[in-house]
DNA sequence: ACGTGCGGGACACCCCGTTAAT
DNA sequence: ATTAACGGGGTGTCCCGCACGT
């Protein structure tokens, strides 16, 4: 395997491993048989297996941040919605969640980082209420809408429609449905 | 002829442990040594382990199924609403949903139940569409409204403001904001 | 179930579980279950598991004490031997042996009755040895013969061919030639 | 690239355990705590803890193998058998073989190794016989002699006398008179 | 006296995260 | 960097003995 980037390797392996079976697969012997490496080379590049999965989840997370704003001014500001929940839930994010309320250890490491809430959905709300704030700039969204408050409400609600990671996932026109209800 | 209702017992059990040390420290063995009974009366009364998980589930979701219903016509809907939610969050319903989310198998056993969505989450939303059902039927809920999806952005709204079990939970103002924003 | 003669009840259930699965196959639980009856039968008869166990060898062994002394003077000699071992060994003789030297407690129970040797193989031996004895007094063995010592190397002998109660038992014209090599 | 050799390490723990102990106190357990090493060990290096017993009654069997032949010509063959037998019955192979009598499932795997008899007891008759065949080439025993039937009665003889392990062995003296009146 | 349930413990097998020697 | 090994834990199963109930 190459010598740069076992990070993210690794991090590319977590995403395989949730994806295909779920957030009680991931564990530091299934990584590294994913990523095809030896089981010592976690220790040698994170501190823990907990950190590890700090630093993933604080990688993915980040990932969110300038996603979305690209289609500010486009299309309608709920299909732009709709996308942007339906791509975080298809993600590794919705093995992720449950991964973060699982385990404790993990989520008391990441407290620092997210003095609130559960990291993902923040940062995920984070990103819709920012759009929102860009589409209201442009008058696309009532001026006096407490964005922070509906990005909350939309990503809570279409997480519960994507919390049963192994069932059929929402269609889109149950997502558009409930967004149109918030929005 | 059971000599006293052991299945009773291990289901409080699992509730002190869920409430006390969160959804990862639910094992059999510490299930059993809560619950002060031999490990062997967990395969006598359960097919298995995630066979105890998934009854106990189906228990404690099936209390929420009368819940908030004597409240109708009572106080304030969104009062009532934060009420229940705030109940339901602060119950072992905090700790049971990461639980589900995280435990393929659990899910899986659950599913044949709960068709769609995560058991005791979907639970509550149907406590709370059956409330505001019956408010509408009183006309304290504006006719039009979906009961159903207002419901599922209820729960799902407020459901994320709890997800973080160890961290400290949200205010009371916060869930009446919350929620009167969306009702 | 019979009310009377529960012990033999319990001692033939004990020859069908080692005849048909073996010494490692007599459990409390499972000579209760053979015998039809409840678990505690067992412990209101004898002291204990090892206690019934060692009961049920001593009956058992008891029963060689007879056994070929009327074939005494017919036949001859060598085959009225091979036919005793046969008898023997293709009873429970064959599991119960296994048993009592892997059974260390069974064992050191049975001390005071056999102070040397292991039970039901030394009484083997006696049976063979009176035998022998009665037929030297027939003069049908030579009279020097030290029969105890015969007896003790024609049961050693043939237990060895027997000792693999599950492969295939030996021949009768193997133990033949071994018994008249010894003879 | 074994750090040590775990796999003596195991079977010398058996041994000590067989010896101290007996048969029925040869667990997975216990072996690993006297190898002192992790419990793990053991399925790294045996399929199974009946994998483990088989591949240790065949080391220990084959060890059995050149024994005895370096007296060849030496000393008194009756003698000679005597110290073999002393040697072969005070070591583990008298513990090693109520295990195997008594567990079913070892005997079925060492089953295709030794097609018929009691592993270790028919490498020893194997042991004296070859024995005695080298001492029937120099004359020492008689020609006509079957040296396989009389190595199979002298170890059945003999090994009853130490069936009891937990018993006052065999005095020498008594050992001679058995061997003695067989060959 | 009989039948069932339970206690307490052990066992085999498996997996986890981590360390230490190669 | 690799890999055996470590220590711990978890699950399911069994065992024996006891103490309830009938």
């Amino acid at each position: 395997m190459a010598l740069r980037d076992v990070r993210e390797q690794l991090f590319d392996a977590a995403d395989r491993i949730l994806l295909r079976s779920g957030p009680a697969a991931l564990t530091s012997r299934s990584l590294t048989a994913e990523a095809g490496c030896a089981k010592g080379v976690l220790h040698r590049h994170f501190t823990d297996f907990d950190g590890f999965l700090a630093e993933y989840v604080l990688d993915r997370a980040h990932r969110l941040d300038t996603f979305l704003m690209d289609t500010v001014g486009t299309g309608t500001v709920a299909g732009n919605v709709v996308d942007a929940v339906t791509a975080v839930f298809t993600s590794v994010a919705v093995a992720i969640i449950p991964l973060i309320t699982f385990r404790d250890e993990l989520r008391s490491r990441l407290r620092h980082q997210w003095p609130a809430g559960v990291p993902v959905i923040t940062e995920a709300a984070e990103m819709i209420a920012a759009y929102l704030a860009a589409e209201q700039d442009r008058g696309r969204v009532p001026a006096g809408t407490d964005v922070q408050t509906v990005a909350a409400i939309v990503i809570g609600t279409t997480h519960l429609l994507y919390a049963d990671r192994t069932g059929t996932p929402p269609t889109r026109e149950t997502l558009e449905r409930a967004v149109s209800a918030i929005v």
